[in-house]
DNA sequence: CAATAATTTAACCAAAAAGTTAATCTTTTT
DNA sequence: AAAAAGATTAACTTTTTGGTTAAATTATTG
């Protein structure tokens, strides 16, 4: 398959946050926005120390107040950015000139690899919104995210080129529950239904590229 | 329909955690108790502090302390209670006797009921999961949850019922992931898709049953 | 009723965490 | 090279928060 290739290629441009790289050449800000980055989205901005981020960039925290005034203001910077990369990373992967159909295919296949590549930025980015719903208006001006656009663009494509009937704001939150769900439910899931077995549960992940668009197609197409 | 009948007349048995209510017949315990899992849940544990649990309880910091030893202590109290409530009443929906699919079907309908009653529970379940997987563990040891029971049970039926030859695992997740995600996303799926309008946002998730039942039968039919 | 036990409170303590500062080291500018 | 600006550190302060205690109040029991 000539898309399993581009995704194999393509796999560490869905990264969103750089693994702790050996090589020093970033500069000290962006060494705090890179750990700040994998502590927010791993322990939340609650859970976060700002001692443990300045431990991870490999620093003194008096330097994350120096560059970032505080906590806060570190975390904004960071949520602000994570979210807008996701949305327009999601986005991006919707502006080929294929049939709404095919693109739809396309877009589950890529939107696995690129939460596989970033298991907890979307289980993230809903506990901090729920958090602090306020956030999110803010976020939909300043950056120019527009996650409305994402899919309500193509389901639009969708709806008229096949016929149905349904909601397709249904669609949209039946697939990304089954898109999502596995990977924030993955501790839960894999103690449960996999004795913990880490490498069946990553084969599981995988094989529900086929299953959701199995499932959303025969939905779709009645 | 009868079942929206027993819906609406068994809402409240649904609801795990009871609303702070006026009547000052329960012990201090009781109140100290159901405080924390007001807090807990809404806040989990690591955003909640002990003295919001005990201004909502309407009493004294060091009470908490009195009847539990510490936060530690009567979270992992509230949590093991509100875990294993919560599987027993999704083992419960299970237990009538009527055909694989049509179980399927009550179930679906009894689970939008169970969430919509408890809305911040699965999300709330997960985070502290993923926070520390170790309780997951202990939980399925001391509870008699026995979670990994609850859909593999009726799958191995449907399974047999229905000439279906896909992991139902796969199913199981798709389900969980359909059920859950339009409620542990609300805030972002509302303000997205909904224009923040709750009444509309409610009335989408009840529109839910229908929906998702008849996603899944079409999958599992073929 | 008196004594004893259980409950409740206000005030306090210690540890953790965010945030600050003044002094030092490094780089850039003149 | 001297001065200035920028970056970095160690030590410190303040605030938050979980936890304690001793005294007061209430309930219970002999």
């Amino acid at each position: 398959m000539v898309h399993s290739i581009i995704c194999v290629l393509f796999a560490d441009i869905n990264r969103l946050v750089k693994p702790k790289s050996k090589s020093m050449d970033s500069s000290t800000e962006e060494k705090i926005y890179d750990a700040a980055r994998r502590i927010f989205i791993l322990k939340g901005m609650e859970g976060a120390r700002m001692q443990e981020i300045a431990d991870e960039a490999g620093m003194n925290k008096a330097l994350l107040h120096y560059y970032f005034r505080s906590k806060e203001n570190l975390f904004k910077a960071v949520f602000k950015d994570i979210f807008s990369k996701f949305f327009s990373r999601v986005r991006g992967t919707l502006n080929s000139n294929i049939t709404a159909k095919e693109k739809l295919m396309v877009f589950i296949d890529n939107y696995i690899d690129l939460i596989a590549a970033n298991p907890y930025v979307p289980q993230f980015i809903i506990n901090e919104i729920n958090r602090d719903p306020k956030m999110l208006k803010s976020m939909m001006l300043e950056s120019g995210a527009e996650p409305q656009m994402v899919l309500s663009m193509f389901l639009n494509e969708v709806q008229s080129n096949i016929s149905s009937k349904i909601d397709p704001r249904h669609i949209v939150v039946s697939l990304l529950g089954m898109l999502i769900f596995p990977f924030a439910g993955r501790p839960l899931l894999q103690m449960i239904y996999f004795n913990n077995d880490v490498e069946v549960y990553d084969r599981f992940l995988m094989e529900r590229k086929e299953i959701v668009k199995n499932m959303i197609l025969k939905f779709i197409e009645g």
